[in-house]
DNA sequence: CGAAAATTTGATCGAAGTCAATCATTGTGG
DNA sequence: CCACAATGATTGACTTCGATCAAATTTTCG
């Protein structure tokens, strides 16, 4: 097995415990795909068809709004990315996904992960449990965003996910707090880094 | 089938074909509540281990922020509500949820939800799809909150939930929004109602 | 090295928060 | 049924945080 394939069992056995051989189903249905930074794993307007596990790199989730640019995450190796309404809906995603390090993730498209739910329940219950960690996520963000002011939102940043700070271009960061680059910048010259 | 059921039942056809006698499973485990106005379904620190069909009613979800409250959500008939983060994870509720008039519920438990997921597996998909629902719920609310200013917000519930802005009092709807009480009641000035 | 992009710094402006007072609504007891 | 308290909503004055515009500085990369 492979060591991204590997990186990826890992990460499931940590969500949930996996009988021996439930993962084995995945193996031929998964794909190792390289991407470059700069490159795009889901492009607005296409279906994501796809979850990809992140084996190495980072990457960055983001919208246009009148033209700019909105990051809305940030995800790095060892946990998974993708398109969530247009995955879960076949719909066109109005969502970017961009590497922004050179990066190798484990893909799964949906329709695979169909076979494999018919094939072991055990995957039902895996889609079920990041979907759930998903809204985890966004229900934290919600609640940062419109009720901290900005230092807040950089001092949760720097507790929660300090390695961010460290890999992502500051006006990603900005756009990622809802915060102006310039405000950013200030409150890093505060806080000291 | 008293009435609260089958309002139910048929809220959950439109989220999943259920073959016949699906339903039924359920209805050994399904509970009727009544809630009086200004009461709780769910108080901070109880575990919350049901989620609640509102059959009739209204309620709101908050939680306490430096003594203040703040409303995450507003759930009206004929939807699901319950503290999420608690019910999933098994941990105390950081959330309230009160109703804002009388209502009638209908609850299920999570342990007879689980033995309904093994007695027959469409309602793990019904879980699934719920799930999926709350998720795309809250990333619209997190867009909204932080990159709306607040004309937009109020526009926006105006156009996407005109009914809560008529039955709930304008405080919780000002904390809904992320906005001071008196600038909402500007906004209203503006916009005339 | 030099051009382009990213970040920082400075000055100004505006949206929304806070504090305070007034007005409206609800509800309760005499 | 009214009076009065209590709560909720609006209006006004002032302040503040963060956005915007502009310029300077640093970093990145061909």
């Amino acid at each position: 097995m492979i060591n991204e394939i590997k990186n990826f069992k890992q990460y499931l056995a940590g969500v949930i415990p996996m009988g021996e051989g439930s993962f084995e189903i995945a193996l031929q249905y998964l794909k190792v795909e390289t991407i470059e930074k700069g490159e795009h794993l889901v492009k607005e307007g296409q279906a994501c068809n796809k979850v990809a596990f992140i084996s190495n790199g980072l990457f960055r989730i983001y919208y246009l709004k009148d033209g700019t640019e909105i990051n809305t995450c940030f995800c790095k190796e060892n946990s998974i990315t993708s398109a969530f309404d247009s995955f879960v809906n076949q719909v066109p995603s109005k969502e970017n996904i961009q590497a922004l390090e050179d990066s190798v993730v484990v893909t799964l498209s949906s329709e695979n992960l169909a076979k494999m739910v018919g094939e072991n329940a055990v995957w039902q219950t895996v889609r079920q449990l990041l979907t759930e960690k998903e809204c985890l996520r966004l229900s934290g963000r919600a609640t940062s965003l419109s009720f901290e002011p900005a230092l807040e939102k950089y001092r949760n940043l720097l507790r929660d996910q300090p390695e961010i700070i460290q890999r992502v271009p500051v006006q990603h960061i900005a756009s990622y707090l809802g915060v102006s680059r310039e405000t950013l910048s200030r409150i890093r010259a505060r806080v000291g880094e």
